[in-house]
DNA sequence: CGATGATATATCGGCTGCCGATATATATCG
DNA sequence: CGATATATATCGGCAGCCGATATATCATCG
């Protein structure tokens, strides 16, 4: 079945919770140290991200706790979930490779941007093959 | 000023224009091969996109030729296409390296799901730190 | 010769999903 | 007392993906 890929969000929620439990707004945190506050999940985003990954099965309210006076609700990975992250993580190290591949295979002329006007505009180049690489 | 991440379908038609121009349908086919027929890109989402990034500067019309009755329109990446596909491929293998290395460190205890049935229900786990491991 | 399928372009409506704004409540700090 | 941090949650708008649909040419098969 190969399970279709699963949005950004999704992703990041479920990094934040890999190595153990945390609340909503402690993932918010995670995240942002975890790139140096470079990628942000935003609040609006987050509950309707937890909502879906909780029907999808993917986490599961793991307690409630009071803190302080403040509730806190911890979510934690299944092992279904786990598993989807662990593919996703898969998935995208493989795409950022291809890219970097081709990245690298399209420089060989060194005109990335002009292709060094073509002659009579006639037969097309027929796709020199090779090092394909692909995503998976 | 490190510029925000593209979406999915974006990285997909720029990861198949890195190696050579291609026009539309070359994307597509592309693509699929690419994953083998895992990942693909819908007609539906194709022009948008082609539209959006052609807005960007990330891609450029290369040329327009007519190959047996049939219109082919080549699209090419621009310099700034191939630096913002390179940093989105760099945030996608960080990202992709971060939640491979929190899986591990949450398989720890050997624990994935039921959290061994805490005792009296009290004192969280004070967030074991050490190994953080960000996205950049 | 007509049907089917591959090639090739493009549009549109619907649904999903992200985000800013907003609301509520408590604890801390100045 | 007001601002800030912690913590939850909802809602409306907008962007973006996808299925369906349309159009046209060429090759293949019956």
């Amino acid at each position: 079945m190969t399970a279709k890929s699963m949005t950004r969000a999704a992703f990041l929620v479920l990094t934040a919770l890999a190595d153990q439990p945390r609340h909503g707004y402690g993932i918010l945190r995670e995240v942002g140290e975890l790139s140096d506050g470079e990628v942000q999940l935003r609040v609006g985003t987050l509950y309707g991200v937890l909502d879906r990954l909780t029907a999808d099965g993917l986490i599961v309210l793991d307690r409630e706790e009071v803190q302080q006076g403040r509730l806190r609700r911890y979510y934690r990975l299944t092992d279904e979930g786990v598993a989807a992250l662990d593919a996703e993580a898969e998935r995208m190290a493989a795409g950022a490779g291809a890219a970097k591949r081709r990245i690298a295979a399209g420089r060989r002329t060194g005109a990335p941007s002009r292709p060094a006007a073509e002659g009579p505009a006639g037969l097309e180049p027929p796709t020199p093959p090779g090092l394909a690489g692909g995503f998976a």
